[in-house]
DNA sequence: CGTGTTTTTGAGACGGGTCAATGATGGTGG
DNA sequence: CCACCATCATTGACCCGTCTCAAAAACACG
């Protein structure tokens, strides 16, 4: 049984758009589950049968190919959106990268519900045109930009998109930040579209040339975000 | 002055979720353009000032690095929605690859008339997340896979997206069927994220092999679409 | 026809992939 | 608490696919 009230992504999640009310019959027709990291929610392939909200925790949305490739298609963060409303399968998969907390829906529910809630449905129409703009600005970095600017683009974007959470900056030197990443190398690979060795020697090259310094597997400290950026492209 | 109830796309576009009433009041604040073929209707990085439905003809939504490489992030066809309702910049300049018709509304009157219509939000919304679920799958495309898997992969869509206009197929044989495309071969390179060069090649090695035949520069003859889907991966 | 553009073809270079070995890290149980 | 082991990350050597640069060919249009 899920308790929007208490909620902490309430303010910032599609359910923003209801009233006390509304809020209640949506908190009738959902309930939270938990995830540990490398549970998966949704997979690849099958009909759509529940959608969801993230109330904390990072997964991944992935697609592979027949003979095992992945890439990674996107990364949902707290407050975000899961899944697939209005017919049609899963293209696919969902998995949790960290130990993760969501509010389940079944798709026929929170389809009905939705059509009977314009604002929520605009709420989620503004997620998912920010969504599909996110997803083309990566299309340009999968298909035209080399190893070191997927690499900096990379770090650029975690240290925008982990703020609050896993990012903590310096007021005073903004051009200094640490991460703690919830990736793995050879999912950071199948984000970018390359190699687990690519990865592996784009990060020791940054350190040698002192942008970054890895305190741990899972932490970035950046050094010069300024250079970061500009190598990005 | 658009007439919507002369539109040949008016069954499929968003418009189909309004009624006569409500069509002619949107059909106030929209005006169709021509543009042809190599025409900009938006600009990337322009904050958005208006959204469009297409009419006739292809257009293609591209970004660019800073240095002049261009990845197409998107192909748009008749009935499809054009542009970035509800704030924020456009994030991909639109560009007729054909000679094209569109039905252009201001973006402001277009968000004011969305947001009063929640079964016009609600076509869109459907719109968009399809076209979110298409602009993952071609990210598996640009990030794993080889250029002769990329090349049958673009055929095979294109034979799917450019049915009823620009494909024909024999119904005695499906296996074979004839395209007209609306790219060039460095547009085509634009969106499987190759250079010209590949993609000629790749061109050449399918004539080759019997898959395909090219008649001439913007025909294609698909001899054995199986083989293509194999290939694809 | 002549001229500019697009496409094809070729030769060579190079970035990133592949394969293999080594080195860290962290969790588990003795 | 430490030794062990499985997993993950790094490094190295080599190779292959795609890019680059350059030239020739095909085509479109006046």
């Amino acid at each position: 049984m899920a308790s929007c009230d208490v909620c902490v992504v309430r303010n910032r999640a599609i359910c923003s758009a209801l009233d006390s009310r509304e809020l209640s019959a949506l908190n009738a027709i959902g309930r939270t589950r938990m995830l540990e990291a490398g549970e998966s929610l949704i997979w690849e392939g099958e009909d759509s049968v529940l959608v969801a909200n993230v109330i904390d925790g990072v997964l991944k949305l992935s697609t592979n190919t027949e003979d095992g490739r992945e890439q990674i298609v996107g990364v949902v963060y707290p407050s975000d959106f899961i899944g697939r409303p209005f017919g049609g399968t899963t293209g696919h998969g969902v998995t949790a990268l960290t130990e993760a907390e969501v509010c389940v829906f079944s798709r026929r529910d929170f389809d009905a519900f939705a059509r009977e809630h314009p604002a929520l449905e605009h709420k989620l129409l503004e997620r998912t045109l920010g969504e599909l703009d996110r997803t083309r600005r990566w299309m340009l970095l999968l298909g035209r930009k080399s190893a070191s600017e997927k690499m900096a683009s990379f770090l650029v974007e975690m240290s925008e998109r982990l703020t609050g959470s896993g990012c903590r900056v310096d007021p005073a030197s903004p051009n200094r930040r640490i991460l703690t990443l919830p990736f793995s190398r050879q999912q950071i690979a199948d984000v970018l579209g390359l190699t687990i060795e690519t990865v592996s020697r784009q990060f020791t090259r940054l350190r040698n040339e002192g942008v970054i310094d890895i305190p741990s597997r899972r932490e970035v400290a950046i050094l010069d975000f300024d250079g970061l950026v500009a190598e990005a492209g």
